[in-house]
DNA sequence: GCCAACGTTGGC
DNA sequence: GCCAACGTTGGC
């Protein structure tokens, strides 16, 4: 079982969203980029735990674990004309975009920080993807020590 | 294949 | 809103 950081917008899709859906699962979607894109459609498992990330918000930071609960498939939205992530290019054939689904695991009573995250950069969080300077992918791996210790900080 | 221009991300 | 960093595009 391996672990996975995803990053939303919580003002388009957070944890507040997610809370409320029907079994609290939803799909993955919308992903653009080809490095993301990798991992969701070669590594991340049915099984597999992720932190949900806030970004672009006052206090970024990671507010949830989800469980993924579908491993990668071809992203629907990106052949729906009406969907913002509507990609022309993409064919039905041969799917360029993947999503998968995830299931709320469990909801932090508080928000980690990134600040709190970035004050362990050079020891117990070394390495974190997340915390790569002009790091942009929007699902990315995790350790399990890094795992492990981001647990103990809630 | 190079690389400048452009668009996006995301913290601040 | 600013801007650094990065990914993508497209002319050559």
């Amino acid at each position: 079982m391996a672990y996975w950081l995803l990053k939303t917008e919580p003002a388009t899709f957070g944890i507040d969203h997610l809370a409320k859906l029907p079994r609290r699962t939803s799909p993955w979607d919308g992903v653009r980029n080809y490095q993301a894109r990798n991992f969701l459609r070669d590594a991340v498992q049915r099984g597999d735990a992720a932190f949900l990330y806030h970004s672009s918000c006052a206090v970024p930071g990671i507010a949830a674990i989800v469980t993924v609960v579908r491993a990668g498939y071809p992203d629907p939205s990106a052949f729906n004309r009406k969907n913002k992530h509507f990609d022309a290019d993409s064919d039905p054939a041969a799917p360029r975009w993947f999503a998968v689904d995830v299931q709320l695991k469990q909801r932090f009573r508080r928000i980690i920080t990134l600040e709190e995250l970035r004050a362990h950069a050079d020891e117990k969080l070394r390495g974190l993807t997340l915390l790569r300077r002009g790091n942009r992918l929007s699902v990315m791996p995790v350790d399990d020590a890094h795992w492990k210790f981001i647990l103990s900080l809630e």
